[in-house]
DNA sequence: CTGTGTGCAAAGGGTTTGCAAGTAC
DNA sequence: GTACTTGCAAACCCTTTGCACACAG
């Protein structure tokens, strides 16, 4: 149930939120802000804004940068814990050059990088290529 | 020779370009616009933008953007191709969470990512951790 | 009832655009 | 000489902050 999602964060739930929250659920790939603005009917662009944050923070949903400044956010649900503090993602973040769209992909485990000197601790994955939808169709 | 950089990109040699180019040179690690705006003793920042667009564009240099909203540049030099229109990297972006620099690092080969259905065609690495002068210290 | 969320106005910061003068080649 | 660069001013986003009112729990 989509309150719980907002409930389970200690987030109160409010028609905006429950709206935006919505707009997450209705797609499968990660959204831009432009894209959640186009959703709603008439809104505050402020309380967007405050609301995506409080999203962000409470771990609801996740901001993807991929190259060329392109910014997504996606919701954390499934693909990406939350728990331990930092924000563990054990998903890449993949854009098709065909229809654009960014999708956050899991992946069974992360190549473990090695290199001489440095300690890696974290790694995030940016993918580019066709996602299966676009490589079906062809 | 650094003007050689600028003229196998045809790009012209001004004194401007010269002086941000030693920038980059003077450093081993990327660079924010802040570091270069710190390292000109007076400037135009606009010209500065435009520097930065053309030097990028030209592939003299390319832009990093790692989680948390932090942009930075460095030079291509060596580190990736520029070759068949799209960005080669050869090498993964690191930044140590100690002193916070960021770094291109080359690696000798990227792992081969599998996920069915997508087909993924580049990829670009970021990772965290602690960078060989950091861990050496300690 | 109390603290959190919302909406409006206004400010802030980084980046881009237009145009005239200057300069590399 | 010609095309590219520069510098200044102004415009333009996108995003944040302050404050009073509204509302969830």
């Amino acid at each position: 149930m989509k309150v719980d999602i907002l409930r389970k964060k200690n987030l109160r739930v409010t028609p905006f939120r429950k709206e935006v929250l919505d707009i997450f659920l209705k797609n499968e790939h990660a959204i831009s802000i432009q894209d959640i603005e186009d959703g709603l009917k008439d809104f505050d662009r402020i309380t967007l804004y405050r609301t995506i944050k409080s999203f962000t923070s409470k771990g609801v949903i996740h901001e993807i940068v991929m190259p060329g400044d392109i910014k997504k956010l996606a919701l954390c649900d499934g693909v990406c814990a939350h728990d331990h503090g930092l924000h563990e993602h054990n998903h890449i973040h993949f854009q098709c050059r065909k229809c654009e769209e960014v999708y956050c992909v899991e992946i069974d485990e992360l190549p473990q990088l090695k290199v001489p000197g440095f300690i890696i601790e974290e790694q995030e994955i940016q993918a580019k290529g066709i996602c299966s939808k676009c490589s079906v169709v062809t």
